[in-house]
RNA sequence: GGAGAGGUGACCGAGCGGCUGAAGGUGCUCGCCUGCUAAGCGAGUGAGGGGGCAACUCCUCCGAGGGUUCGAAUCCCUCCCUCUCCGCCA
């Protein structure tokens, strides 16, 4: 029997200016679909939607193509048809012993005919798909227009707050001094901006996920999947990565294959070409990888340590579900992430995004961020997001509703829940001692043989 | 990596040049029947796209991509994947 859902919901009164959840999109109205039938009925309006996140969208080009398509398309299939009949009355006639040789050289001269508007139409067909693949997800109305992050609007925030570490150091410095983190071997390894946790550092690190993991899959029902970290063009595109952000992944030169960004990629492509029970609806993974991004072009002095890397820890949750219950599902998985900086101590609020800050393929984005004393900022830890039919549409994951009738596109929801790397600089910097010793946050203690604190020698207790 | 077998609809499974968008079954939907349940009987039930107010009609799809042919699920080539055996290996 699975946790309930609702488990975790926390208190309301803890609840900042929060605007009302989102409405459920109303899956009658064309608008609301990314795909070339929807583009030719309400370009103007989809147009208008799409600039909300990126002002410089036009469709103009889209629609011309397809005007052109569409024409082809008719003249292609009247001479299919054509051709399917003439070649019926062939198999009749040599089926009755009689001539049919004037017949068949009419399909010859057809067939020619064909072959050129078949080529013309397919060049066509690219084309008008380079462009729809590359559009990004239609905001969900909620959303605020523009790309001015401090127009993100503040859901929750909750937690002690501090201005800095009890011995004023960042994470870095205790982190090394106390032998948990050995960045100077790291970058010998591998480069700059990678992370290499040694000792009770790791330990640490692989308590979180072994936290994470208990939480998601011993409360909330997840089923706990270990997916490939390699990914080929296919699954990237289902889910939104390329074709557009091919410089942010990893690529191996050999293979068609990808480092995976985010587990989100791997999960999405899980139920890829499948028409799925609307009762077996929501659907829920919880996946624990590692993701390698590039960042290319990304780093600036406040970023280093943990805090932005090309590889780190992340436990994701993720949900298959249907488009009535997707923004109430959304909302979830908020509480569901929320839930694991609360119980580590931490000090956090959420935030919806703006248009603008949205990814590619997201409808509507919540972030958890953790505050990092030292910095006095706060930074992602997680990110949770409704692609509603965007990803299912490039992935062919439908579902049958109850009662039959024809296959729909399920909804799919991603958060990190969470990503351990600016969580462990959080933790560190929260749970760091005057005395220069940390902390071990209470939750993690069953993972790490119940130490409570890591001594300035290096010793626990 | 080598040898063999195979990839067909939501699922299982037949077909191996034209009458096959695809037998049969399962599942599902509707109706009938039946103290309840189970069983039984009958009908319906793939996807995508074009045209039409509609009834309807046309095109495409049997792992993917090419080829042969008047015509391909069926023949040929390439690739991918699965299974069995052999080899290798954490």
């Amino acid at each position: 029997m699975r946790a309930s859902d609702v488990e975790i919901e926390s208190d309301p009164s803890t609840h900042v200016a929060c605007p009302p959840p989102p409405l459920p999109r109303n899956q009658a109205d064309q608008a609301d679909m990314l795909d070339i039938k929807a583009i030719r009925a309400n370009s103007k309006e989809i147009e208008a939607r799409l600039r909300r996140r990126a002002p410089d969208i036009d469709l103009s080009e889209i629609e011309t193509l397809d005007r052109d398509r569409l024409g082809l398309l008719q003249s292609v299939e009247r001479l299919k048809a054509r051709r399917n009949e003439i070649s019926k009355e062939v198999g009749k006639r040599k089926k009755a012993g009689e001539d049919a040789d004037s017949l068949i050289a009419d399909t010859r001269a057809l067939g020619e005919e064909l072959a050129g508007g078949q080529d013309r139409l397919v060049e066509l067909e690219k084309r008008i798909d380079e462009i729809v693949i590359a559009l990004p997800n239609l905001p969900h109305p909620d959303v605020i227009p523009g790309g001015d992050p401090s127009q993100a609007q503040t859901i929750r925030e909750e937690g002690d707050r501090l201005t800095k570490s009890a011995t004023g150091e960042n994470h870095v410095q205790i982190a090394t001094r106390l032998g948990l983190l050995d960045l100077a071997r790291a970058s010998r390894l591998a480069g700059s901006h990678f992370a290499l946790h040694r000792g009770w550092g790791a330990r640490i690190e692989w308590s979180l996920l072994r936290f994470m993991i208990d939480l998601h899959v011993g409360e909330s029902g997840y089923e706990l999947i270990l997916p490939p970290f390699v990914a080929n063009t296919e699954t990237l595109t289902a889910s939104g990565q390329l074709p557009k952000f091919a410089d942010q992944v990893y690529r191996c030169a050999d293979d068609d294959l990808y480092l995976i960004p985010t587990a989100e990629v791997p999960l999405t492509a899980f139920h890829r070409s499948e028409i799925l029970d609307e009762a077996s609806l929501p659907l829920r993974y919880c996946a624990y990888t590692p993701c390698f991004r590039r960042e290319a072009g990304a780093h600036g002095a406040s970023e280093r340590g943990l805090i932005r890397t090309h590889q780190f820890n992340k436990v994701e949750i993720y949900r298959f579900t249907t488009p009535e219950s997707s923004y109430e599902q959304l909302e979830i998985l908020v509480r569901q992430a929320e839930e694991v900086v609360r119980r580590l101590g931490l000090h956090f609020r959420t935030v919806r995004l703006v248009a603008g800050d949205l990814a590619q393929q997201a409808a509507m984005t919540y972030d958890v961020e953790v505050y990092i004393p030292g910095q006095e900022r706060y930074y992602e830890v997680s990110s949770i997001s409704n692609c509603e039919e965007y990803q299912a549409r490039r992935s062919r994951i439908r579902y049958r509703p109850i009662g039959g009738g024809k296959a729909r596109y399920v909804h799919t929801l991603n958060g990190s829940a969470l990503a351990t790397s600016r969580l462990l600089a959080a933790i560190i910097e929260t749970y760091a001692r005057a005395d220069g010793g940390l902390d071990i946050p209470e939750v993690l203690r069953p993972h790490l043989a119940e130490a409570s604190v890591i001594h300035p020698d290096g010793s626990t207790s």
